[in-house]
DNA sequence: GCTACATTGTGCTCGCGCGCGCAATCACAG
DNA sequence: CTGTGATTGCGCGCGCGAGCACAATGTAGC
């Protein structure tokens, strides 16, 4: 990797094929990235710029061809094989992620399921039977898991983070509603839907006293 | 408001104000903006910035009322008020996002469910009813609802995003995996646990094939 | 094969946001 | 009431990312 790649340039690549996979199941072989700009509301200069980082793949006059960019983003993400995840805190939200009909399709399965409390433990969910916390470090050391995903209650995610962390797990997608710590080669990404909101509110409360 | 805000300032408010009703909780009173930048990962000087746009909260030699900036927050962002917000799609996703614990507590609410599909319309939801698309316009002017929440197929989205619009919400929070377009005055925030995934694979895979 | 056209890849500039550094300010001790 | 120590508020500079603009390059038509 000749130049360090910033880190927004990652987090756009996954909308550009999310994007291209729309265009190629549409019957689209062609897109320039004026058009590819256009339908994700981003500038055409911004794409070709986040993709010149890996190399040149669109023809001038042209554009890109789906197909191929689609597998050479594919590639460069990692998304061409399959990745196993574990998740911690089998409670509302934990089923409902465990359900959720999205991660399969782009290759990404829970394969393991945990909860501190005894009497969830044993229970089956989806297929999969809750293991106690405790057998988190045996199970993710043996079948070499990189992925967590952390339902459990605010109070309890930074010590199952620490857990996961010292586990292995490279990649944490975390569910609770905290600021999680951990070391810098590890990654996490916050899902909080609330967060979202109240920044939004911040917006409409602000329209509403200016336009008076 | 004198200068214009950053986005970026907006979206942090909202986990400083999360922060501090933590330690509001602990009973901490007063707090520093080197311990509360500790706590969250920022730097103490990023807190300070973005505090001093709202105005002057905390007293030199002491640090921050915990209560008091709290407050301030709240007041800023708008969330010393209840929202109600509108839920379109019924599905698997849709009523996990109902039965979600995590908004109520924090002043939002979801007080209409809607569905398209004629099987679902009329069943009942964590105690609401679930009703058809067509009424959407009627009753979100009617009870002035200015936050909609989309859980449909990315396929079907942008329609139900432009009904949403078009009948006068403000914010929208969308589940769908698609990139929507809304008018400026309009604020959207998406929620895809797995283009979160997919940037981190990318980390993961890097790390692998640079150690070798 | 040559011309006209479209689109990429990229050097460069501009603007913005982050954080440093310090003066201003407050609490508190004695 | 004065000295000490701590912490805020903020002016300023720096670095980075976004987008402009153009040269390079491929396509298509005739």
């Amino acid at each position: 990797m000749p130049v360090e790649i910033p880190e927004v340039v990652i987090d756009r690549l996954p909308v550009y094929a999310r994007a291209l996979e729309l265009l190629d199941r549409q019957g689209c072989a062609i897109i320039s990235s004026q058009e590819l700009g256009e339908q994700l509301g981003v500038t055409p200069a911004q794409i070709r710029k986040d993709l010149s980082y890996f190399g040149r793949f669109g023809k001038q006059g042209r554009g890109y061809n789906v197909k191929r960019l689609l597998e050479e983003l594919r590639e460069i993400l990692g998304l061409t094989r399959q990745w196993q995840m574990v998740l911690v805190g089998v409670g509302k939200l934990g089923r409902a992620i465990v359900a959720y009909g999205g991660f399969a399709p782009q290759g990404f399965r829970i394969v393991e399921v945990f909860d501190a409390d005894p009497a969830i433990v044993g229970a089956e969910v989806d297929g999969l039977v809750v293991k106690p916390v405790d057998k988190l470090p045996d199970v993710l050391q043996r079948r070499k898991i990189e992925i967590g995903i952390v339902a459990v209650p605010a109070a309890n995610a930074q010590e199952v983070i620490d857990i996961l962390v010292a586990s292995g797990v490279k990649a944490i997608l975390n569910y609770a509603p905290m600021a999680p710590h951990v070391p810098p080669n590890v990654w996490v990404k916050d899902i909080d839907p609330v967060l979202s909101l109240q920044s939004m509110t911040f917006y409409i409360k602000n329209l509403e006293t200016s336009a008076k």
